[in-house]
DNA sequence: CGTCCACAGGAATGACGGGCGG
DNA sequence: CCGCCCGTCATTCCTGTGGACG
């Protein structure tokens, strides 16, 4: 063991396949964005006016996944923000992912920590944290940005109300300004809306279109060069990377994670060169540490559910209805000496694992014969068992 | 062309653990 | 310490519905 681990050190160490893979991972905010020129154009248009003192447009930024969105936003936010020490103008900025603080009130204590004070992260009232909000923007006398990204998450989730809260608030402030810089993923996103917010957070809107996949080749080769060393890369590693990608809707966040991750495999091998089969290679493993990851932190019933899953398309070999899927997953409960959860409950972790990519449900009708879903899993037995690993009794289950 | 299946999925409600200010 | 409010998970009850069958 120790040799072997000696050797990885030692391959890795001599492997010069990085510079800097930092440049590859998901969260850089690089100088140079291609193929968004017209959208980063388009925006600090909108959002200048800050920089004379006037309030700018609210905006809705549209976009699937891994084309830009956020980090065109954060780029020209950087940009204006020092644009505006420069002329002594500044600014206070709040990045709020909602994915991850994905409920009223978290979003409302990230706005106060943007803002300057910390919030118990529970325990105040919803309105008490919003008046705190407004006061202490007020008093810091300043233009404020407010980035809520992948907001349809939120608004899902709770609903409208922050977001009607928030186009109110410069009504009640006398010397801040706010403007409100929504991201989203999902297209018909504003039709969830009250129609007064949609009218007050759309007043303008700026579409991000995926990316085709030489535009993907472009984006990849430019970070490239930062991230390997020269000549590292084999031919046609970067277009396989880009065609993967662009089959996977244009996504650059995939094909740069791709990318990375195939360099990865290469340094461990030992390679001195990046070749397509390290791509191959790491496209498996891409998909498999999400997988793995997010079954592993399952709580019992949705990774029981998904067994009860695997079970019922070994048997029938193929996707299952609701009421085959509900039939197995109380018998499995029953097995595992555990209380089984309604119905009601357990279609909505059917929808959890769709959302997840884990498993695919969609709706059908059979006439006569009913209205219902049909669910299968859309992830490789392989997987499974990895995910389920250190749980003896479910890998009992998966046989063979 | 209406019926009626087998659910989907919304609304209301409750149990629970956790943090606050006083 | 208490009373209050929070978010999360779950249950109960419910109304809505696409389309094959008759």
């Amino acid at each position: 063991m120790g040799n072997s681990l000696d050797d990885l050190f030692k391959r890795v160490l001599t492997a010069r396949i990085f510079v800097n893979r930092d440049i590859l991972r998901p969260d850089y905010v690089p100088d140079d964005l291609p193929h968004r020129q017209s959208q980063i154009l388009r925006l600090a248009e909108i959002l200048a006016p800050v920089l004379q003192g006037s309030r700018p447009s609210n905006i809705f930024i549209y976009g699937v996944p891994g084309t830009g969105k956020t980090a065109v936003t954060k780029h020209i936010l950087k940009k204006i923000g020092s644009e505006g020490r420069n002329v002594g103008v500044s600014l206070n900025i709040a990045f709020i992912n909602c994915k991850h603080d994905d409920t009223n009130y978290r979003v409302l204590a990230d706005l106060c920590e943007a803002v300057g004070e910390r919030i118990p992260f529970t325990g105040l009232s919803t309105s008490e944290v919003l008046k705190r909000f407004i006061n202490l923007a007020d008093a810091s006398n300043r233009s404020m940005f407010v980035v809520l990204d992948e907001v349809d998450s939120l608004v899902k989730k709770t609903g409208d109300k922050v977001l009607y809260d928030l186009t109110r608030i410069n009504n009640q402030l006398s010397r801040a300004k706010v403007s409100i810089i929504g991201i989203t993923n999902d297209l018909k996103f504003t039709e969830y809306l009250d129609p007064r917010v949609r009218s007050s957070l759309g007043e303008e809107e700026l579409v991000f279109p995926p990316y085709n996949a030489s535009e993907l080749e472009d984006i990849l080769k430019k970070r490239s060069e930062g991230a390997f060393h020269g000549g590292v890369l084999g031919g046609e590693v970067i277009k396989l990377c880009a065609a993967l990608a662009a089959k996977e809707h244009g996504d650059a966040r995939r094909a740069l994670d791709l990318l990375r991750v195939a360099g990865e495999v290469a340094e461990r091998g030992g390679d001195i060169k990046v070749t397509e089969e390290h791509v191959r290679k790491a496209q498996r493993e891409v998909e498999k540490d999400r997988v793995v990851e997010v079954i592993r932190t399952m709580p019992l019933h949705s990774k029981l559910l998904i067994l009860s899953l695997h079970l019922l398309e070994r048997r029938k070999g193929g996707g299952g209805i609701t009421g085959e899927v509900y039939e197995v997953y109380t018998s499995v409960t029953k097995r595992f000496g555990v209380e089984a959860l309604t119905q009601r409950r357990v279609s909505d972790l059917i929808n959890e694992l769709d959302m997840l990519g884990i498993a695919n449900a969609r709706v059908v009708s059979k006439g006569r014969y009913g209205r219902t879903k049909i669910v299968r899993l859309s992830i490789s037995d392989r997987n499974l068992r990895d995910a389920f690993q250190e749980d003896p009794r479910m890998v009992a289950y998966l046989g063979k």
